[in-house]
DNA sequence: CTCAATTGTACATAGTACATATACAATGTA
DNA sequence: TACATTGTATATGTACTATGTACAATTGAG
């Protein structure tokens, strides 16, 4: 089980599905959940939202289709531990990078300095090879 | 004018007008749209792109509302200078930064590697600095 | 061993957002 | 002045999101 582990923005145009889904590969990728620990319940996890449990439901199977969790009725949602890493889609990761640019873009336009913005990505690479 | 200068991809599940509107927006951040410059009318960009003449309507719009475009009738859009900075909204911006880590982790989640993740940021830091 | 509670699943429906169709308004130019 | 070209406004069809409700599986209490 894991706390207030997430936080999601019923205003944001993101839906709320999808935004649940990032939040927890997050946490996945960043090893705050490691194999074998478990999810809470969807219907805790939606009460805590504020949102209907088949939206959990839904990014709970999207994780799980991705190869990170394990779903059965009654046990709950275990991670798993994901050894083989899948065959990168060349299409998937030029449109990741691309909107990776593009958010940096966002950021420019919504009156961060380049120096910050700079910041925050080296602060990111680092964060990512630890 | 400018070229075939974007790209989208109906088969995302990011809507098209979105699509559009960032991937404009990145042009104007990186200067590949300067100041005087006039963008090519709806219908035509519309035509490029395969979608209807409102859906880019709608993306030159958003541009204009951020103070990026002053949009005539018959004239066209034209590229301001944008001299002010907006005031930062505390908020956008940390859910702007919280996205970037979601997608660092949609890349890891998607088979690249820390290493090659960790020099795209890096990259990226260099370019927005320049 | 049984049964009830707890968990995820399936599918129908309501609500919202997206994309389009169509008509219109403004304005530069022949 | 008339018309072609450009963006605007609004209604409508379609697709996506979120919810409601019933169900299936499985664990654990008794």
């Amino acid at each position: 089980m894991v706390d207030p582990f997430i936080q999601i923005d019923l205003d944001d145009s993101i839906p709320a599905y999808r935004q649940i889904t990032n939040a927890l590969r997050r946490h996945l990728v960043e090893r705050g959940l490691k194999p074998g620990d478990l999810l809470p319940p969807i219907r805790q996890v939606a009460l805590d939202l504020g949102v209907h449990f088949n939206t959990v439901a839904q990014a709970y199977r999207t994780l799980a289709d991705e190869g990170w969790l394990d779903l059965r009725r009654r046990r709950g949602a275990m991670v798993i531990a994901r050894d083989a890493r899948p065959a990168p889609d060349e299409g998937q990761l030029d449109a990741l990078t691309r909107r990776l640019r593009e958010l940096t873009a966002e950021l420019r336009s919504a009156g961060m300095t380049r120096r910050q913005i700079a910041g925050i990505l080296r602060r990111l690479a680092r964060g990512v090879e630890a």
